[in-house]
DNA sequence: ACCCAGGGTCATA
DNA sequence: TATGACCATGGG
C-alpha cells in the first residue's frame, strides 16, 4: 500500500470536500446560474453549448427585447427570425431549432410547474430525449432551473480533477457524475456552487492555453508540478 | 492568423 | 464503442 493514492470512500469524500472548501474560501460564493427566472436558465443552458457566456448574454438580451423569452413566443417565432435574434450565441440555426424543440416539449409537459412535480429519475431521461439536450445541458437545467441535486460534468470539471489526479478525465459522462454524486451530500445548493467554482477556478488558473499556478489556491495539493 | 469557449448530433467503421 | 465532421459567433 505504500505509495498508493488512497482510494477509500472516506478519503475521496474528504478530498472532494477539501477542494470545494478551498475554492469557496478563495473565490467566494459564485451564486450561479446567471438568469432571472428558471426558464431563462433553461434557455441559457442551451445557448451556452460550446459558447462563451458573454455571447449568450447578448442573445438573451435580444430575446427579451423581442418579447421572445417565453415558451410560447419561442415556438411561434419563425425559425429564421429566431436564428437572427440569437445570432451572437453562434450555431444560431442549430440552436434555434434546439430552443424550439425544447419549448415544444416543455409546453407539452405542461410547463415548469408540471416538471416540478416529477421525480428526477423520470425527468432526466425525458430531458435527454429532447433533440439538442445532451447530458450537460440536461443537468444544468435540472440543477440550476429545477433545484435538483445533480452534479454537472463539463470540460472544466474534467480538466481540473484530472490535474488534481482525482480522475483521468477520459471517463464516461455518467461515470463521472455518479462518482461525484456518490461522494458528496445530495445538496443542490452545494452542487451549484461547486460547479460554478470549478468554472471560475479553471478560467483563472487551469486554462487550456497554459496553467497559471502562481496564485492558484490548489497549487499546494495539485498532483502535477507547478507551472507558470 | 490561430485558439478557445459553461456541447450535441449524425454518419461512418 | 469510438472517432470525425459539422455547426458559427466573438474575444484573446
Amino acid at each position: 500500500m505504500k505509495g498508493q493514492i488512497p482510494r477509500g470512500r472516506a478519503r475521496v469524500q474528504a478530498r472532494l470536500e477539501e477542494v470545494y472548501t478551498t475554492l469557496l474560501a478563495h473565490h467566494g460564493p459564485q451564486r450561479w446560474w446567471p438568469g432571472e427566472t428558471p426558464f431563462e436558465v433553461m434557455v441559457g443552458a442551451i445557448l451556452t453549448q460550446n459558447t462563451a457566456w458573454t455571447n449568450v448574454e447578448r442573445a438573451i438580451a435580444a430575446l427579451k427585447e423581442a418579447d421572445c423569452l417565453a415558451p410560447l413566443a419561442l415556438v411561434e417565432r419563425p425559425p429564421a427570425e429566431l436564428a437572427l435574434l440569437i445570432r451572437p450565441a453562434g450555431y444560431f440555426n442549430v440552436k434555434a431549432a434546439r430552443l424550439q424543440s425544447f419549448c415544444r416539449w416543455l409546453l407539452d409537459q405542461g410547463g415548469i410547474p408540471a416538471l416540478a412535480a416529477l421525480p428526477t429519475a423520470a425527468l432526466r431521461p425525458a430531458l435527454l430525449a429532447v433533440k439538442g439536450v445532451g447530458p450537460e445541458t440536461a443537468d444544468d437545467i435540472l440543477l440550476y432551473a429545477l433545484d435538483r441535486p445533480v452534479f454537472v460534468i463539463d470540460a472544466y470539471t474534467r480538466r481540473l480533477f484530472s490535474r488534481l489526479e482525482a480522475v483521468t478525465g477520459e471517463e464516461d459522462y455518467e461515470d463521472l457524475r455518479a462518482h461525484f454524486e456518490a461522494h458528496l451530500p445530495p445538496d443542490a445548493a452545494i452542487y451549484g456552487e461547486y460547479h460554478a467554482l470549478i468554472v471560475r477556478q479553471c478560467k483563472e488558473h487551469c486554462t487550456k492555453r497554459g496553467p497559471d499556478c502562481a496564485a492558484c489556491p490548489l497549487a499546494p495539493s495539485c498532483g502535477l508540478p507547478r507551472l507558470g
